[in-house]
DNA sequence: AACCGTTATCGTCAACAGGACGAAAAGTTC
DNA sequence: GAACTTTTCGTCCTGTTGACGATAACGGTT
């Protein structure tokens, strides 16, 4: 292998998360050079024999100390444009992963601090390296995510409200939704929920039927953001 | 950066194109080791200077000779599970290329030959490395392109007739679609297609217009596949 | 208990989109 | 010219969706 060119190889997150009615994403303070004291997300360095997609839960589990199988990991793309770290060659693999709230996370080895931050208060080239791109595009695929497939579940609880579920999606689109087209939408397509016959208690207003998630992993028909330009 | 584990990378490419109502795609056969004589994805190792685009565009303009800006380049995941290759820890960026129908490639230096092969009449494990799984993955990414965006066109000349466009989406999702409804939809869906202004000559039955791609890069409303099981 | 605010859930109506299909338009082939 | 092929427009009918009224079921207040 001494033949070709050595690169280095990351791992970087985007954890998102809807907690208090705003879109949060998990960034960590950057403890040491390069970009240090800069705001980041949380990644790190590939082991040699090391799965990527192990890497990329091991780094999550570090950072939040919860389990795997809560939520929702996916490959988000590849950034690897020569120059991007000024330690050398390096090809990061971002990934996208979507929580339910949970409690603050813990600073990891490399990061003097981890928080959630609202992603409508992070400012232009505030982020390390070129993670703001890797920001954008992990939005915009969970915007587009929650159209076509059923993973505004992932940011809920086991069980959950339609309200909840809806609130979900009013924060991630910034988009209002009306409460009783989108009980009729989520509730008539097949797969998306399922009852889990139990009902909240203690809140205000009338008690709401719980659900858990469904099994399909593609909404027929999907659920279209409203006010985009039709003719 | 000799602190960090030594990755090799490297960039394939599924290559999709629609020729005489088949799906196809560019493979190489293998004339070098690892995998001797096997059908594989054209690719190869990125510079250590080069950005990753810039090495899937290089390749892609070797092996089928085009120019970059025709049809469509997208990165489609990256696969670098321990073991994928039997020399060493390769890491390989896999991309997604859309083009119209093109003359037969000309083959490169490491490969014996190259040609374009009906995805259909592709056996399993017939293909180098993990190329299967990378080929599925392109093949699904189609797909579900076709329907929210207007990625069809890509697959077609800078100007087509609506039939043309049909039979893309045919020949991509394997199902027979209403011409009448199919132009209605088109037509209809506001940056899809523009006309061109002139029309076919030549062919068989009423001559039909011609179109170009629109400016839109989101279909809206979709273009939804038929008979998914609904409620 | 009576009332009120709040939230969940069901129903209604009109506009629109989409599949099935008829029919006319405009060429080529024999 | 007749037959065939393909494009393009229109019609009918059904299901979906947005706007919104009405009712159900709680907690809190007087």
């Amino acid at each position: 292998m001494t033949e070709y060119p050595p690169f280095a190889v990351t791992v970087d997150l985007v954890v998102l998360t809807v907690r208090e009615d705003e879109l949060c994403i998990l960034l960590v303070r950057r403890g040491v050079p390069p970009y240090h004291g800069r705001w980041a997300l949380p990644g790190g360095f590939v082991g040699i024999d090391e799965d990527l997609a192990d890497a990329a839960a091991r780094e999550l589990t570090e950072e939040t100390g919860v389990p795997e199988p809560i939520g929702h990991l996916e490959q988000l793309g590849t950034y690897g444009t020569p120059g991007r770290d000024p330690r050398g060659r390096v090809v990061t693999v971002a990934y996208l992963a979507l929580l339910p709230d949970l409690p603050p996370p813990v600073a990891g080895t490399d990061a003097a601090a981890a928080d959630w931050l609202p992603v409508s208060r992070i400012a232009d080239a505030e982020l390390a390296f070129d993670h703001d791109v890797i920001l954008a595009a992990g939005l915009e695929r969970a915007r587009a995510k929650l159209e076509y497939t059923p993973l505004a579940t992932a940011f809920c609880p086991a069980e959950f409200t339609i309200a909840r579920l809806r609130t979900v999606y009013e924060t991630v689109w910034n988009r209002q939704l009306d409460p009783r087209n989108f009980h009729r939408k989520v509730t008539g397509t097949p797969g998306f929920v399922e009852p889990a016959g139990r009902v909240t208690e203690g809140d205000r207003g009338r008690p709401a039927q719980l659900y858990r998630r469904g099994s399909a992993d593609l909404l027929h028909p999907p659920m279209l953001r409203p006010s985009v330009t039709r003719g």
